[in-house]
DNA sequence: AAGTTCGACAACCGCAGTCCA
DNA sequence: GTGGACTGCGGTTGTCGAACT
């Protein structure tokens, strides 16, 4: 398979075409017909390779293309079709008369993939993430909360955990800082398991201020998630807690019904048209359910815990590191 | 006002497939 | 069957204007 020698040759220009260069290939093409692209530049006067005047030509100039903003129509053919097909942008295109590939694909990494992440779905599979680094924090610190509380006194669990919690207050100061504004796609699931983690002992705080004895009533087995708190918030008794919360600006209070709509920077999107492949991912999902709150983790307690807002996992921050380094993550972890 | 950063999109690069002499 | 010419395609890069500092 020999590969095309045109744009290695020297002395033709290249980057952004000038509205003269344009003007030259589509009188010419309208005149001739394009033919053989390699032989298309010389035969018009162009100084380009053959390939850049396809490209301009099937991308640009072309009449039957459709310019301006990709409707909600379109966007939701292309996620379906992506859903199927992938990153066949050619293929995709062929289902949307007037646009091409090049401007789907743009399409694709600018806007879509941006949407697909930030709600919480890997824009390749079009599933929800079930990223295991991003809950493994969480996980771990209650398998070794959970492990302490079986080896050991009340007494000694509660000046422990009163310990802790000190410590957690003294991180969020730290922290308190870096979360003055809106949560971005930046902050990382990991920051928000993070705050998960630190909201689940605070609530375990909130509900022995509520409940009473000093008993403790640990299920035997792990259940890793809302059960094991809920079992921690209703058999631990502290007493003189820090007040630990989250920044105001992370919180967003659940309803019963525990169901988050789609942000408002999305609106575009319809996630709950018949063909969307969101609504395709939740078959057993009940109609009124944005296959959205699929993407997000079980409410740990009730409503009184807050929880987060969608974050990227992928993305990083500093948050990670500096929990990471404090002794304190350590001996949680 | 100047410099920097960021997002959108046009254009390029290079691999792979097809055609044809 | 072979290999060069050509085209199609997807990933990546470059450019430019807007927003931000």
């Amino acid at each position: 398979m020999g590969r095309s020698p045109c744009c290695d040759e020297s002395g033709l220009k290249k980057g952004p075409w000038t509205p003269e260069e344009d003007q030259i290939l589509v009188k010419y093409i309208q005149k001739q017909g394009h033919g053989s692209w390699r032989a298309l530049p010389k035969l018009a006067g162009l100084n380009r390779c053959g390939k850049s005047c396809r490209l301009r030509w099937t991308n640009y100039l072309r009449p039957d293309i459709k310019r301006g903003k990709f409707s909600p129509e379109e966007e939701e053919t292309i996620l379906n079709l992506h859903s199927i097909l992938g990153n066949k942008w050619s293929a995709i295109a062929s289902h949307l008369p007037g646009r091409t590939d090049n401007e789907i694909k743009n399409f694709w990494n600018t806007h879509l993939k941006k949407k697909l992440i930030q709600m919480g779905f890997d824009p390749m599979t079009h599933r929800p993430r079930t990223d295991i680094f991003s809950s493994l924090p969480h996980l771990i610190a209650l398998a070794n909360l959970k492990e302490f509380m079986d080896n050991h006194s009340w007494e000694e669990q509660a000046v422990r955990l009163q310990a802790e919690m000190s410590k957690l207050q003294y991180l969020q100061c730290l922290l308190q800082p870096s979360s003055g504004s809106v949560p971005t796609s930046q902050t990382s699931a990991f920051d928000m398991d993070t705050i998960n983690l630190l909201n689940s002992l605070s609530s375990i705080k909130e509900n022995n201020n509520n409940n009473s004895p000093n008993r403790l009533n640990l299920s035997p087995q792990l259940d890793i998630g809302a059960a094991s708190l809920q079992s921690l918030n209703n058999s631990i008794t502290f007493s003189h807690m820090p007040n630990l919360q989250v920044p105001c600006s992370f919180q967003t209070t659940l309803n019963s019904k525990d169901t988050i709509q789609a942000p408002d920077q999305f609106p575009s999107v319809s996630i709950n048209s018949p063909n969307s492949p969101w609504q395709q991912l939740a078959p057993s999902s009940t109609p009124t359910q944005s296959p959205l709150s699929m993407a997000l983790p079980p409410p740990l307690t009730d409503a009184s815990i807050k929880y987060n807002t969608l974050g990227d996992a992928c993305s990083t921050s500093v948050w990670p590191d500096l929990l990471l380094e404090d002794p304190l993550f350590h001996e949680i972890a």
